[in-house]
DNA sequence: ACCTGAACACCGTTCAAGT
DNA sequence: ACCTGAACACCGTTCAAGT
């Protein structure tokens, strides 16, 4: 009846949509039950995504694979620009120091939004925080001698292998021999040490 | 108008379902497309899997992580059993080559049904083709050298790999930098001989 | 700019009915 | 057993309209 400005936005939208997935899946995710949870019309999400449910996958999408400072919500164009390698900050820590992190934090990260993982199987966002990410794996693997070809060789492999493991996981995740989350991390570092072994 | 004894049946069903996958995506997959594409009303389709659109989803899932022989068709629960490992013919090759073989083979399918891999990252379909594979994993890295729990974990390591390097590849393939074909499979030889030689 | 509300084409599924 | 056809609740999206 009345007006309702309810203070929309693509980060409200992005999260109430997160919250949905986790709670009902990715195919419980619809226009209308966002709108409800928004306290909205529906159509009024058509004003922040006017290319629609497509656009809000991508944006989804985005915000999944980029564990990004200050909860900073990425275009899924790439448009906000907001992350900065702040260069005076350079990391110093030894290369498989940074890249362990690095590969726990995104398993991490995936893990939390597993629900909406299958959104990342046909779409590859471009943010910030995935350039960061190739810059640092690229930076890691020169750091430990690789050369040419095999540098990005070496950051597609560890980059597939933390994918792989959490799809792994995830698909696994409901039967009764499946490893508890102890375990389950154990079995990524398994693998992740034995591919960085391997690589060099 | 008339009746029509289609000659309907699952097989039938998913790999028209596949057809449509592969033409116009996942998405693109609805109960009443598929029954035009069988020339079938589409309540036709629920004679042969009464549960609806989830079981074929699943019954697909298990055909796409299924490569059988002749084709067989499985079960979306396992019932149709008709793979065995014809115990008369062991594969005397080496382990690593049974390996790598297996990894290649598993690869070309998923990629070969890309449109439906998403489908795979929240099922686990259990089929005998499935566990043929597990015994495959096992065997090979028992023979290898590996012992407990390690020859569990190399497995699951070597599956998590061969999955993720297939979504890498499908997720990045419409980009201008994508590797062509022949790359690709060089890089996933690349990352997979890494693992192997590190798990060791 | 931001949101509503009616409308349209399409969807998954149920159910009674036909052979 | 195998398939049809009407029906129902729900969906994504367009479009004109309100403030």
């Amino acid at each position: 009846m009345s007006r309702n400005y309810a203070g929309l936005s693509r980060e409200r939208i992005i999260l109430e949509a997160l919250h949905i997935i986790a709670g009902r899946g990715l195919g419980g995710l619809s226009m209308r039950r966002l709108g409800d949870a928004l306290e909205v019309e529906a159509m009024a999400i058509y004003h922040h995504f006017p290319l629609g449910k497509e656009q809000l996958f991508n944006a989804i999408a985005a915000y999944v694979a980029s564990p990004a400072p200050h909860g900073t919500v990425p275009g899924e164009d790439a448009e906000e620009v907001d992350v900065q390698e702040s260069e005076e900050s350079e990391d110093t820590r030894p290369w498989d120091v940074r890249l362990t992190d690095w590969a726990h934090a995104y398993r991490a990260r995936l893990l939390e939004y597993s629900g909406a993982l299958s959104l990342l199987v046909h779409r590859a966002p471009h943010t910030p925080s995935t350039a960061a990410t190739r810059a640092l794996l690229h930076r890691a693997f020169t750091e430990a001698g690789l050369r040419g070809d095999d540098v990005e060789r070496a950051a597609d492999a560890v980059h597939a292998y933390c994918v792989g493991a959490v799809v792994h996981q995830v698909r696994h995740q409901d039967e009764e021999e499946a490893p508890e989350a102890a375990e389950a991390e154990a079995r990524f570092t398994f693998g992740l040490r034995a591919l960085l072994r391997g690589l060099l």
